[in-house]
RNA sequence: GGGCCUGUAGCUCAAUUGGUUAGAGCAGAGCGCUCAUAACGCUUUGGUUGGGGGUUCGAGUCCCUCCGGGCCUACCA
């Protein structure tokens, strides 16, 4: 038995997530835990909300409400949309705990000693009007280049060409619209993560196996123009973690906070004390997980995130675990994952386009979103969301393939022998048949999860399905019973197995269907199948089960129809 | 501008990392079955692997070039 510690991005507080987060990150990661748990491994499964920086306070404000009631509520909001989606958490923490705030001022104090922090002295743009610094982002103006209207301080989304606020013409908030704008002397810390370039590269190099879209950008980063460079770990916010040195004031920090991308992956650690509080454990039972001196050493981590992420858990989250000098597990893989598109074009949350959590939940069960967003999980590149792709392959593959299969089984049952698995019979050179690809076929499912490619999986999975489908036709029951009732009884005792077999082997792509399979079959054994003839004698002779009401219903035109119109987005 | 990814059947994707005749699902066509959610099974049509050039006994895979799509480029997170 392994140990394995898992964490998915952490999705931010500032609203429901869509469908494009969901896939990115959080169900690739719960579809790992809940297979390899169900491998019998020790896992813990960490999630959080990613509740600092400037987007949150403005969607607070937006709200009408203070920052951290905001949090809350939202925090609230995503639980119960992650549980909808049988997001199995071992715990869904929040980066604002007291536990983050504790370990992000230890790391700043630790980096500090290690001579890794350096205080510099910058001028921002300042809004008296908005009573805060503004990040460049949020200061608008006419492009001096091309002379587009909405220029932002960072970029020109219509040129593309790269800009300093003060390059911008007629310059004002975007938050207010204010032009009172002036420039402000600030101080701010700095990770000296260019004193760490050498470690990051050789750590790095002694990673194997990990997708090239991780490494790709972490090397671009690490070798782009003059190398890696330094980073601001400081804001001056009003919400976030208070700048301290450890347990101490920071002489100069009064009033700052740090930068949410600081504080954010180290509530992955605080996010797992979290967890042994609300588990009552001792208070340093988390440690067994993270330090590499208390337990960590047997340890694999692995991250899942989007690709927007990967700077930040390949450089800047190492070099704050590495720079503390202390014995913290740092990650073994990071799977990374592409971007889901919405019909051709960008989910847009303030555009309404696209699916969102709280939608999907409202028109469909969550085993059908995640049947589709794992089988067609943006691996290789960019996928995309249509509602026709869609239909068909929840149709074609959940109720046609496996949702047929075990209502035609179970009611043949029910009509020829009762409800009850029948007696009599034996297997023959079709059950043989059968088991022999099912355990190739397994060995194949099993090998793909292993190494996290989600689409494979799936594939496979949907190949394991079929088989069924293909032993009833050619060893026909209900042919057989005319005949041979005891024949028919056999066939039918394995196909019934068979629905068990199922129901362990999809759990992790469809949890709640399993659930209602288990359930049916009056059963609760969840053994993974070593051995595929001894699992499909599980449910003996006399063994009762009730037939399941239709485990999918069908999407029809009308329905497709309808959401492509509801999600289009636009004004409305 | 620089970098990375990507282009394979009408559609969505594979192809053991240079090795026989490029494979699946969906869609299409034909046949079969009648247990089942008009479901299932079998057979089958469909490809100059974006274009061009090169290396090699051999290229979807490696190199050059052109064309198309996407992403990143460090103060959104």
């Amino acid at each position: 038995m392994a140990r394995i510690l898992i964490t998915s991005a952490l999705p931010y507080i500032n609203g429901v997530k869509h469908l494009g987060n969901l896939v990115g990150s959080m169900l690739p990661a719960d579809l790992f835990a809940r297979y390899m748990r169900a491998r019998g491994h020790e896992v813990l499964f960490l999630c959080a909300t990613d509740e600092h920086g400037t987007p949150a306070e403005l969607a607070a404000a937006k709200a009408g409400l203070p920052v951290a009631d905001y949090c809350a509520w939202m925090h609230g909001v995503q639980k119960r949309l992650g549980d909808g989606f049988g997001l199995s958490f071992d715990h869904f923490g929040r980066s604002s705990s007291p536990q983050n705030h504790r370990l992000t001022q230890h790391f700043a104090g630790r980096l500090a000693e290690a001579g890794l922090i350096e205080e510099r002295s910058e001028r921002q743009v300042y809004s008296p009007t908005d009573g805060r610094f503004l990040p460049d982002r949020y200061v608008e103006g006419t492009c001096p280049n091309c002379g587009y209207a909405h220029a932002r301080g960072d970029q020109c989304e219509n040129c593309t060409k790269q800009l300093d606020p003060t390059d911008l013409i007629d310059p004002r908030s975007a938050i207010s619209g204010a032009t009172d704008l002036e420039m402000r002397e600030t101080k701010h810390l700095y990770l000296r993560q260019s004193a760490m370039q050498e470690r990051l590269d050789a750590w790095l190099d002694g990673q194997t196996g990990w997708p090239v879209l991780t490494t790709s950008i972490a090397r671009k980063w690490l070798h782009d123009g003059d190398g890696l460079r330094d980073r601001g770990i400081t804001r001056d916010l009003d919400w976030g973690i208070p700048v301290r040195k450890g347990d101490a004031d920071w002489p100069g920090m009064e009033g700052k906070v740090f930068y949410v991308w600081f504080d954010a992956p180290i509530e992955y650690i605080a996010c797992g004390a979290e967890w042994a509080e609300a588990q009552g454990l001792d208070a340093d039972a988390w440690q067994r997980w993270w330090r590499t001196d208390q337990g960590a050493g047997d340890v694999r981590y692995v991250q899942f995130m989007g690709k927007d992420n990967v700077p930040f858990h390949t450089l800047s989250f190492p070099a704050t675990l590495m720079g503390s000098g202390e014995p913290w597990k740092l990650v073994d893989y990071i799977k990374s994952f592409n971007y889901l598109t919405y019909d051709g074009g960008q989910f847009s949350t303030s555009q309404g386009r696209g699916v969102f959590m709280d939608d999907a939940l409202e028109i469909l069960p969550a085993d059908a979103w995640r049947w589709w967003l794992l089988s067609h999980a943006p691996e290789t590149g960019d996928s995309e969301f249509t509602w026709e792709g869609f239909q068909t392959a929840v149709n074609k593959d959940l109720a046609d393939v496996l949702g047929n299969f075990v209502s035609r089984v179970t009611k043949f049952c029910r009509t020829r022998f009762g409800e009850a698995v029948p007696g009599g019979g034996e297997w023959g050179p079709q059950e043989d048949a059968l088991i022999a690809e099912l355990q190739a076929r397994l060995a194949a499912y099993a090998a793909h999860m292993d190494a996290i490619e989600v689409r494979k999986s799936a594939a496979e999975l949907r190949a394991i399905w079929v088989a069924g489908n293909e032993y009833l036709q050619a060893a026909a029951p209900w042919a057989a019973f005319k005949e041979d009732p005891d024949r028919a009884a056999a066939i039918i005792r394995l196909s019934l197995n068979l629905i068990r077999l199922y129901a362990v082997l999809s759990a992790p792509f469809i949890p709640h269907t399993a659930d209602a399979l288990c359930a049916a079959l009056q059963t609760d054994d969840r053994a993974w199948p070593d051995d595929v003839k001894t699992a499909l004698t599980a449910l003996p002779p006399g063994h009762g089960f009730s037939v399941p009401g239709n485990l999918f219903d069908k999407i029809t035109d009308a329905q497709r129809i309808e959401w492509h119109d509801r999600f289009a987005g636009g004004r409305g």
